[in-house]
DNA sequence: GTCTATATCGCGATAGAC
DNA sequence: GTCTATCGCGATATAGAC
């Protein structure tokens, strides 16, 4: 491939930005393929000679948004936290997660939705659950095997926090500024939510 | 009504019986009419006679849902408990909500698969969030305004909670036996997460 | 590769006999 | 009220000219 873009390269990637924006517009199951090809301005029979389906076309968005994240993540400071007791380094956690799941809102949006669609029985959404947080759950070993003593078995409470992410992203993240609450605020209250739970640092702090 | 139901009486149970059991099973999106006729041993026409579509049977399962808490609720020995900061009022109330959603899981699986079809853009996941939690936030209120220091707001503390609640009760009570997690396991660690946090009781517990 | 036109199909919804 | 039969629509997917 030369410099310049072939025509079915930039087919391709307008089929891929429409969808991001109906996906994040309408939601992934209420996006039909005419919706994506004419917001993109296409003929309809064009999709299918880049992709197979709108499942396909979702993976296709998956694997772009982790080639973009891994260079994210490389070109940042170092590596992600690893003491999750530490405030700051749980914030940062947290924060990371959050503006991901913001910066890639279609892609996240689509993947809960599919996993949603294929029903409780298929254990799909157990299955994201548990993959999504392979790393927070290694981080909670880790804290375990130091001998910190966990609220339970660091996969469920992984998969809790990780739980607890999506919804509120699907629900807050949803088209556009949603009840009014910043990205700090939501952020901040998680961090100490997670950290010390209800009942606060001491045990009995007061205001 | 006489003592013995009528043939109507009959197939309009027939048909929520057998829409429960697809719900769980399949999912509520994945259902189609036919199959909750065909599941209830009726005609297809049959159907409409009774709903006027899948949301309205959905409306009506809820409806049954209601009054049968209600029923339970107030067969229980008195009222929720208002401390959340006290580890036993706090376990009890996430008992209660986690087994009236196992209780129910039919109707709370398309519930949230209904919520989550409408998309990011409608609001209705946060709207539900919010509604679903409103007991919470009102505890949570009571607590702030007794002196007592909260992770944020309470109505998105709340709101946290609730989502996390319902994502791992999607994921765990799906189909039939899901990953040989007992309840009392969920219970445990959600209590011990919600009340302390990862930090721990005095934020440096050790094993 | 892209387009227009159309085949195909699942499924919701209705009509009308019983 | 329940049934059988069918209509109608929306959406996927394909055919074939350009």
């Amino acid at each position: 491939m030369g410099v310049r873009k072939t025509r079915a390269a930039e087919t391709q990637a307008a089929l891929k930005e429409a969808a991001r924006r109906q996906f994040a517009e309408r939601g992934y199951l209420n996006t039909k393929i005419t919706d994506i090809t004419a917001a993109a301005g296409r003929a309809t029979g064009s999709f299918y000679d880049h992709f197979s389906s709108k499942e396909e076309l979702l993976q296709a968005l998956l694997a772009d948004m982790r080639e973009k994240a891994r260079d994210q993540i490389g070109a940042g400071d170092g590596h992600p936290p690893h003491d999750l007791t530490d405030p700051d380094q749980l914030r940062e956690h947290l924060a990371i997660a959050w503006h991901l799941m913001r910066d890639y809102r279609p892609v996240m949006i689509a993947l809960l939705e599919s996993a949603m669609a294929a029903g409780p029985g298929a254990g799909e959404m157990w299955r994201r659950l548990i993959e999504d947080t392979r790393v927070l759950r290694e981080h909670l070993e880790h804290l375990r095997d130091t001998g910190h003593r966990l609220p339970g078995d660091p996969e469920l409470v992984a998969a809790a926090m990780g739980g607890m992410l999506s919804m509120l992203a699907y629900a807050l993240l949803g088209g556009d500024t949603r009840s009014g609450r910043s990205d700090d605020e939501v952020i901040d209250t998680l961090t100490q939510l997670l950290l010390y739970g209800i009942a606060g640092p001491g045990g009995s702090g007061a205001a």
